[in-house]
DNA sequence: ACCTGAACACCGTTCAAGT
DNA sequence: ACCTGAACACCGTTCAAGT
């Protein structure tokens, strides 16, 4: 066999989006990604199948910064969720648009958006709309994080998107409400009783 | 002066647009542009500054397929802005995600927002709601038109996405609604008098 | 097994030159 | 004024070669 690698896809994928946060989509090559591990370009290919197969990694480590929600009401864990993808696209600008362009089929995408159902659950979502309701609430939330994060919001200040992504959260919750079988569920953890 | 100008900025935009709805972004490069225009790389730029104002002016083309929205109830001048945006998407998969990039200050896209705002005034949402109010729907409403278009949909059938974006519809519908100050006002003209 | 060096087709962009 | 031809730096990717 052979000698010790230098490099291997994590650290190949980590770097790229390294390289993006910096300096942007334009300048996430595979020159720059070699050379700030020291290393040919071609020596990422041992690593990664070609440069679409990267951007396709660097997407799926974005997933990774989504943390399990925390235990408690269902509101309580979509808020923090939603909190966290907002976060994550103004973490990683560049990067982040790209995730509108991928079905969510991987193992962490599922993951995700698993957690997700179980709130839909305990909210009191008919099995039969938590699917679609999560689409929904998924689209809306992704569609505002990446209007943000791309520089569709840059004339608007901090705390008028903050307002924005508030009010946006507000309404999400009072569909599912609505959407709700459990009679006058509030933002509990498992609905009123009876 | 000169001899007859054989291409203007319109065309090599368009030829641009068609290039990219024909091949993919990937294959819309100034060659290919050119190519079609029968004419040198190099002569495209007396009309565009360079690739990126290529791109910035696709976009803006974009724009002019939204049509001016019907005359009509609030609720129906809004449906047909929505399903102009969604169908332009539909056309256009692979330059239409570039939209959330541009902050909505050009003339062509302030028109469509104005329209936007007219019907909110009529369906009587208080002034200094008008502008939030915008962002939240027309957010939404991309949201969903960029995640179809380029692909984060594609597992799903043609039928379920018409019932997702109905749905989409009719919520924010019902939070216009809850955002007027116009008693029991419905989806109809101006309101209920008195 | 993993990395390098040389090479290729292609890309955006410039500049000076033609009409 | 508008387009062309030649040229440059850079990009993704291949292949054969080194250890």
């Amino acid at each position: 066999m052979g000698r010790p690698a230098l490099i291997d896809r994590d650290v190949v994928l980590a770097t790229g989006l390294a390289v993006a946060d910096d300096h942007g989509l334009d300048a996430l090559t595979m020159a720059a990604v070699a050379a700030r591990l020291s290393v040919t370009p071609m020596a990422l290919y041992r690593h990664v199948a070609n440069k679409a197969d990267l951007l396709d990694g660097i997407v799926e480590l974005l997933l990774t910064e989504f943390p399990p929600p925390p235990v408690g009401p269902w509101a309580d864990r979509l808020t923090a969720l939603a909190d966290a993808i907002r976060t994550s696209a103004q973490r990683h600008p560049a990067v982040f648009p790209l995730l509108l362009q991928r079905p969510a089929t991987t193992p962490r995408a599922r993951r995700a958006r698993t957690s997700v159902y179980w709130a839909l659950k305990d909210a009191g979502v008919a099995a039969d709309r938590i699917e679609q309701t999560e689409r929904l609430i998924s689209t809306a939330i992704l569609g505002f994080a990446v209007s943000e994060a791309a520089g569709r919001f840059r004339h608007h200040s901090r705390r008028q998107l903050d307002a924005d992504f508030a009010q946006l959260q507000a309404l999400l919750g009072s569909f599912i409400e609505s959407e709700s079988q459990i009679a006058g569920a509030g933002p509990g953890g498992e609905g009123a009783p009876g």
